[in-house]
DNA sequence: CCTACCGATCGGTAGG
DNA sequence: CCTACCGATCGGTAGG
C-alpha cells in the first residue's frame, strides 16, 4: 500500500478511458479504480483533459519508438515494411490502453494538443508511406500503386487488430504479423 | 418551423454521438442543435440510451441493406465481393453519422443491446468471409488464405475510410472502391 | 414542446 | 492523500 505515482495515475486513466472513454470516465471512477478518492488525484496532476494528454502523448511516443527501431537495419524497404507491421502489432497488443486511447480518444483533446497530435500520427503514417516509395523505386512493388493509400489501408488493418485478436486464440501474434504482410504484399508486390 | 418527428430526434442524435461520442453528448446538446430544450426530447423517446439504440440500429439496417443488395445478381464470388466493398463505403459515406454510431459507440450499449447487435455484426462480417470462401472453392482465391481473417482486414480498411476520405478531393468514390478492391483481390487472387 | 423542477453526479478547490 | 466542500451540469419527470 504505497503511494501512487503520477505514472500509476496515467496508467490508470489509460485503462479507463480505453474502455469507457474520455466522456465516459469520471475522476471518481478512475480513483476507484487507484483505490484513493477521485479528488486525491489533483495532487498529482492538473485536471482530467491534462491527463487524456499524458495518455495519448505516451501511446504517441510508443508508436514512434517503434518506427525508429524498424527504421533501423532493415534489409530492404519490403522488410523494413514487415519490421514496422510487426512493430505497431506489439504497440497495440502490449500497451493496449495507450494505444486505443491514441487512436479513438484524440478528437476529445483541446485544440492545440490534437493540432499537436495530427502532426505527430502523419509523420507516422509518412513512415509507411515513404518505405513502401522506396519498395516501389526498388522495383519490389507495384508503381501504379498509390503508396499513401496503401499505407492507409496497412494502418487501418493494423489498428483494427486489437478489437478481435485473441490472445489465447489458435493463431499468435507472429503469425499474424506475418498474415498481414503477406495479405498487403500480395497485393503489392511485382513479381510472383 | 414545424414540429420534430422521432426520426428527427434519431438523427439529430447521431450527428452528436458520431462526432462527441455517446457520453460526450448530453440531451441539452442535442436539444441545442434540434432547436428545442433537452426536457422536450422526452416526448419523443423515453431516454438516451433509447436513442442510441435507435441510431446503432439505424446504423445496422443500412449495412444488411447493403449486404443483401450485393448478394443477388454478382456474376462470380470476386464480383459479389467488389459489390460489398462499393455498398459498404456507400453506407460509410452516405450515412456517417450512423455508420460511425454503429462502428464506435456500441460498447455503450446496454448489456442486452450490445449483445444483440455483436450478433448482427458477426452476420454481416460473415456474409464477406463465406463471399471469399465461396471465391476459393472456385478457384477465384488462393486456397491458403484463411477467409474470415481476410475479410477482417478488408472491412478494418472500409470503415476507416470515413476518418480520411476526402469528399473534394483528388479521388472520386468509385476510385477508392476499386483501388481498395484491387488492394485486396492482388494479395488473393490466385492467377495473375 | 415549454415551465419548473428534482436528486445525482460532474470537475475541481481549500486546507490540512 | 483525505475531509469537506463548491457551482455547474447531468438525465429525467410532473404538469400543462
Amino acid at each position: 500500500m504505497t503511494r501512487l505515482t503520477r505514472d500509476d495515475i496515467v496508467a490508470g486513466a489509460g485503462r479507463r478511458f480505453a474502455t469507457h472513454g474520455y466522456h465516459g470516465t469520471s475522476m471518481r471512477d478512475l480513483g476507484d479504480d487507484l483505490g484513493i478518492l477521485g479528488s486525491s488525484i489533483y495532487a498529482h496532476v492538473g485536471g482530467k483533459q491534462e491527463l487524456l494528454v499524458a495518455v495519448v502523448e505516451r501511446g504517441a511516443s510508443f508508436f514512434e519508438a517503434s518506427a525508429a527501431a524498424a527504421l533501423e537495419g532493415g534489409a530492404d524497404p519490403l522488410d523494413t515494411l514487415e519490421r514496422l507491421i510487426a512493430g505497431h502489432i506489439d504497440v497495440v497488443l502490449d500497451h493496449r490502453s495507450e494505444a486505443r486511447t491514441y487512436l479513438a480518444e484524440v478528437p476529445f483533446l483541446d485544440d492545440e494538443e490534437r493540432a499537436r497530435i495530427a502532426v505527430t500520427r502523419r509523420a507516422y503514417e509518412d513512415v509507411f508511406t515513404s518505405t513502401i516509395r522506396d519498395a516501389q523505386r526498388d522495383g519490389l512493388v507495384r508503381r501504379d500503386l498509390d503508396p499513401r493509400l496503401a499505407a492507409i489501408y496497412v494502418l487501418s488493418i493494423l489498428n483494427s487488430i486489437d478489437r478481435w485478436f485473441d490472445q489465447s486464440g489458435r493463431l499468435s501474434r507472429d503469425e499474424i504479423a506475418s498474415d498481414i504482410f503477406g495479405f498487403a504484399c500480395g497485393g503489392m508486390v511485382t513479381g510472383r
